[in-house]
DNA sequence: TTCAATATATTAACAGTGTTAATTTAATAA
DNA sequence: TTATTAAATTAACACTGTTAATATATTGAA
């Protein structure tokens, strides 16, 4: 790599990294062009020598966030029994991450992607991470005989849609009103989930 | 009601309607207050006369786009049996419905309350709507035996989530990336959640 | 080292947003 | 018809993202 890709690659990271503490702070809606370069260091025109816009900026932090979470999850789930027990703990530790940096959720679900067709690698990469995290122990409970594998396939997805869609109403609707109601339903909704008949 | 509150709400009337035009066809991100105004037949001031913000003025849609949603539930869910069958027709209707106007989804659960203490009751109006729209066929479940009401109480949550979670996911992050792949998981995971053991 | 050429950063500007204040227009009461 | 009140409009403000024009470094050659 010529000094001339580290010197843009540096660049880029003064700007990807502003962006990364204000959406963990403010969130996505306190978010500016503007606000983004005061906090990097630079005038807001000059982010545009490194971003095609500020969405394409934005969704670079994506793959930051995702190894943050991953850590988390690997971090809490070491202990864990592999197989359903892990599962659930990889369940609660992502859905953990969310809730303390709501503006992570809004960055991987809620925020609007301009041009789908380049931005496609990206949402592939948000819509499998849960699966990445926990692919290993659905495995291993079609391994153990636990589950079938058509089982697991329906129920990865229940699982997936359920996370993000109580994300999604409690960080966005309040609905439930408290984290205790909250996450009493989480673990509601994986013992329903997770449970063999 | 007087000729004054008459008038009034038919100018909130007017406007609204502007609303729910954009919304069904353009969408929650290409709406404005001057669009919204222009489409009524009035300066974009005259709206402040009538709704706090725009927000407000957004959020009076929900109960209207409630009200036609169950208009096409109720008639696409007539002939099913009661209990689960119908409860499967509700799901895919309400699935449906927000497939075809996508802007009454980013409504329902992507738009950002400015002040959600004010909104509160709308949040709820939203969160129960599928409630009130399948709670018959719950409970006749739970009165011909085919489940316990502690099965229902958290299987009721499993599909609400999974529905709403799967929208997010297909409407905002095209995932999966067709309407078929799309339609056979709903399929499945309404096959897998209201299993009767 | 000095000067021209290039690359990078900044300011100015544009078109858009929501919202409020000042102003004009319309409706009402005397 | 005139004075008062209500309602609608325009002007303005503080934002937003983005681009063009300008200023400032940085580089290469003489």
């Amino acid at each position: 790599m010529g000094n001339k890709e580290i010197q843009e690659q540096r660049m880029k990271g003064y700007f990807i990294q502003a962006t990364k503490e204000i959406l963990k702070g403010e969130g996505l809606r306190n978010i500016s062009v503007r606000n983004i370069a005061e906090r990097a260091g630079y005038s807001y025109a000059t982010l545009y020598n490194y971003f095609k816009d500020v969405r394409d900026l934005i969704f670079e932090c994506v793959v930051d966030f995702q190894e943050e979470c991953q850590a988390l999850v690997i971090s809490e789930t070491e202990k864990a029994e592999p197989g359903i027990e892990k599962i659930r703990a990889i369940a609660k530790a992502y859905v953990k991450y969310f809730v303390q940096y709501p503006g992570t959720f809004e960055l991987f679900f809620l925020e609007k992607t301009t041009d789908v067709a380049s931005k496609q690698p990206t949402l592939k990469l948000i819509s499998n991470f849960l699966d990445r995290l926990s692919n290993n122990d659905w495995e291993f409970c079609i391994n153990t005989k636990v589950m079938t594998a058509e089982e697991v396939k329906v129920k990865k997805n229940t699982l997936h849609f359920t996370l993000v869609g109580m994300l999604l109403l409690y960080i966005n609707r309040r609905q439930p009103e408290t984290y205790k109601e909250f996450s009493e339903e989480v673990e509601n909704q994986m013992n329903s989930i997770l449970a063999v008949k």
